[in-house]
DNA sequence: TTCGTCATGTAATGGGTTACATGATTAC
DNA sequence: GTAATCATGTAACCCATTACATGACGAA
């Protein structure tokens, strides 16, 4: 894909992300390919959005992952390391789940989960000391604030069910199982 | 209060938004003082936190408004343009809802909902779009998104409704209504 | 004696944005 | 004719973080 392309994929499709800007998605790519993880294509023809060609177009830049950027990918996909679940990384990690093995899609998610009931924990805490303090409305950020994290919470805990429930479901297969 | 304590504060009571470190915090401080908004009083005792008094630590900077930076905050509290819903702002603004006028406040919930409600009418074109294009993973992250935003705008009707209704009993204080 | 807390501060660094430059083309 | 879209890129800047420096004290 080119940069042009993928920064648009990045706005529109995957909202959740706030949008780069060019002025970083280009030098990274650049520094991506200097790395040795991305290769430069400088075919593919501009076309329109409706499909037709425009040969005067500015020449689009078409980037590939080389065999040592997939490793690389690969590598990083299958990390479950404590930044895995962090704010700053889990949306990502998540994004990606469908490549990602069951194993570590788990991991993660439970890393995640027991992250966010860690928080949970200082919050209470915290209200409880702080509660006389403060106005009506400070309490009542908090009280969102932590009713966001409880949230995401039982959207985790859906999550490891289900994917729990499909791994029990393949073991079963797996061993044969012919209980009805 | 001296900057170590508003950190703390910053950290501990308002778990909502992330923690400052002081490598800004300081030179920010300093900067507020050089535009006269700030008066650093070398005063203040050293204690510990049950308030014993230590006579040989470090002294404390206490810092306090002056008229100009009192002006100032209130000039900010007063603004409802574009920026006091955005996501970097509304959070701040917010917390200080308590030293905000009943019409300011209406003005930015209500801006924050308008904001959100065109958000929300984004994500739910681009999900029209790119629905069949995209793995479950994704589409379950781009769906938990949307319900955030959206259970962020059912918290913003209750602050509005909450607002309106105390807005219309106190109107009907001022009027002397007798109304039963 | 070593660690954590109190208390302030600086320097290096990092990761992003905005604004700008270029230039053709299409839509209003 | 003027704005928007396609497409890439650079330079200036902003804001915050991390790591470090200093120094005394209390607790394990």
């Amino acid at each position: 894909m080119h940069g042009y392309e993928l920064r648009k994929r990045l706005n529109t499709s995957l909202g959740v992300f706030r949008a780069f800007s060019y002025g970083s998605l280009y030098p990274c790519l650049k520094s991506l390919v200097r790395q040795g993880l991305l290769a430069e294509e400088p075919g593919g023809d501009p076309d329109d959005s409706r499909g037709k060609p425009l040969a005067n177009r500015r020449a689009r830049i078409v980037y590939r992952l080389t065999a040592e950027g997939k490793e690389r990918f690969e590598e990083l996909l299958s990390q479950t390391g404590p930044d895995a679940w962090e704010d700053e990384h889990f949306g990502v990690r998540f994004a990606f789940f469908g490549q990602t093995s069951r194993d570590v899609r788990m991991r993660v998610l439970e890393g995640r989960r027991s992250r966010l009931e860690e928080r949970l924990a200082k919050m209470r805490a915290s209200m409880a000391r702080t509660r006389e303090r403060l106005d009506a409305y400070t309490l009542e950020l908090q009280r969102h604030g932590m009713e966001s994290v409880e949230r995401e919470v039982r959207w985790l805990n859906e999550l490891i069910e289900s994917e729990r429930a499909e791994r029990d479901r393949r073991d079963q297969r797996d061993r044969g199982d012919t209980t009805t």
